[in-house]
DNA sequence: CATGAATGAGAGTTCATTCAT
DNA sequence: AATGAATGAACTCTCATTCAT
């Protein structure tokens, strides 16, 4: 009955990574503490002690998620080799890291399909800041003629949207393919497909 | 109170069309029954009365939001002139559509963030009848050798995933160019273009 | 859809019987006038065009039911033959009412659970009449020195207390012989038997 | 906002001991949640928080109720004298019992006029303990030859209905002696007289 | 740090009752 | 006489949040 852990660093931990899975499941107002304070075997004035209220709790969830996605890209891409290969490598580490972070992309859905009502600044800003690198990939291909006829937030939407909504349409697509066989929803795609697809694809629109 | 409007169809009319607005505004949890109410100047046990509970009025939303969505897709495609006419108007059709219905995007995004939790199997089918259609459009132009390369379901996620992430960004993007000019989040660009824009690109892509 | 049957008398016996079963079935506030409507094909606002409200359903209801069963005992003991043979037709004739219409105990225990709050006048009357008639009969008895140590209210209660639990925990002592078996609860016993039964040892009670 | 108990044990006796008087007088759809947190000053979401659901203090009332007349009538029984003894300790402890705790009985008679609908099993166990009870004390004046002619269900309904009835009565029978002086309803019998009253008739009864 | 008790402001839902036709 | 639409006042239950220990 008395965790009395007293590690807080570890408390918070476990409140975060859980009310992430809970949040992008459920949503936010389907979450409550009590849920998220048995899930994790915390005290719910914990949450409350720790992240004041619970919109500090998301909050504090986004940025954690956005944070890692970004670290990852950016890292990931931070030798700009070559345009061709950043955009590969752009694509490819977003598609990877959302599907080994399933929640990510339900998130995001999630906050875009309320105008960022929660959306905290933090995220707002990781999010742009993705963006900002998508930007200076195609303008960089653009100086270098590799690319031509750009226009930057459709493409990022195009990556993005697309990827985002092939993780989270994936339960969608198995049902569909029950009911219709011969539709074929890409039901057992693997990711590195989808990302080479993608890829592939998005060369042949800037017109490489 | 002013109205005592005793017609069914109009009171059930304002009721859905209020709520899709409030539904798609601040999500299912977020939007009270009061709220709607209140909205449409009907007694909150109307609500009830015509639509059992909440998650009804939700599912009737979503119906009526999808069937019209589809019908006018659907509509406006029924003549099958070649698959790239076709394809332009799948797609004109639908951008435009929601531009003028940007309740839909958000609803729809929403919906996918849930994995069709409140999806009812009405709204199901009719995302699923929106896909077949540009399936069939482009099986036909694969089997004229017109497109080739073809992973449907990835085509069809960059069209919609992208016109629906361009609709309900809408005010993000705009507060994104207020904080750094210089990014270019196509703020200002009209549907008609982004409709273009994309058509041509999917064009590329298909290797027209 | 529109039953428009015009019958006035037709259309109060329906809602009267219905609701006296809905009522002594599950109570007055768990029975609701939709409910009542529904079971017996009538418009809802018809049940408050006849009876005013629901209380003045239920008044009816109790008043029917009273009624009848003090026009039965009543009518069947107005002979005065002798307070013996007097005594065995008030039970008797009480039992046998209450078995074919097993809802009166139901009603009347509820009541008295109530301690009359519903309970209009018209029924508190006829319960009382029932009373006075067993009293005039002891009484008698008395009188005749056939009866010896009366005390006619607890005699009463003995009577008519036993056959309501007798009728209104039928259900119950099936489950109960369910679970253990060689508990005697007399679940086969039938009416006239303990009618018999009853009448026998009131008649010891009174030193017959 | 006074008492700040912060004393589980206290507030779950608070809220138990104030809805058993509520449910009693009023019944269980007429007692609202609001009334028993106001009337035990406590805060209504206490009682969901102890009990889950009205449905869920309601069984907990009953419990606590029965539980407690089946421990005194069971403690005061245990010794076993003489089964003339016993059945005299069985009606007198019932007796005094009720009548110091005039809510089971009106408890008791509403759930039986409900047929168990709510009765959690606690109950209709404790309910089926005390007919256990006076079984056995019955069948033991059997064995001994002392009585004679035992319908033990019937024997039990005229103790137990008739003590229950003459104390849910009780503002009944005041009222009636109010209108016709000469109806003997045994207004001012108490409840000693009326229990020996009762237990020399049944002794009649039984051929002692 | 951690806990369980306590709170207050709703939210959804129900329902007796009335109104207009 | 009969109907379906409409209403308003409850009522149960939930939940973020705070308090006392």
């Amino acid at each position: 009955m008395q965790k009395k852990t007293r590690d807080a660093q570890a408390t918070k931990a476990k409140i975060i990574n859980t009310s992430m899975i809970l949040f992008s499941t459920n949503g936010y107002d389907a979450t409550t503490a009590d849920e998220i304070a048995k899930a994790c075997g915390v005290n719910k004035a914990m949450i409350f002690y720790y992240y004041k209220n619970k919109a500090g709790l998301y909050g504090a969830v986004l940025s954690h998620a956005l944070e890692s996605i970004h670290d990852e890209v950016i890292s990931k891409d931070k030798e700009y080799l070559h345009p061709l290969e950043d955009l590969k490598n752009f694509i490819t580490t977003y598609a990877l890291y959302c599907e080994k972070n399933p929640y990510l992309p339900a998130l995001l859905l999630r906050e875009l399909s309320n105008s960022g009502a929660y959306l905290p600044d933090m995220m707002f800003d990781s999010m742009r800041k993705l963006f900002a690198l998508l930007s200076k990939i195609l303008k960089e291909g653009e100086k270098q003629k590799l690319f031509s006829n750009v226009e930057p937030m459709i493409i990022h939407f195009m990556i993005v949207g697309t990827i985002n909504l092939f993780i989270t349409t994936k339960p969608l697509r198995k049902k569909s393919i029950e009911i219709e066989e011969d539709l074929n929803t890409c039901y057992d795609c693997d990711m590195e497909y989808v990302a080479d697809y993608i890829f592939n694809k998005v060369k042949l629109m800037l017109g490489v």
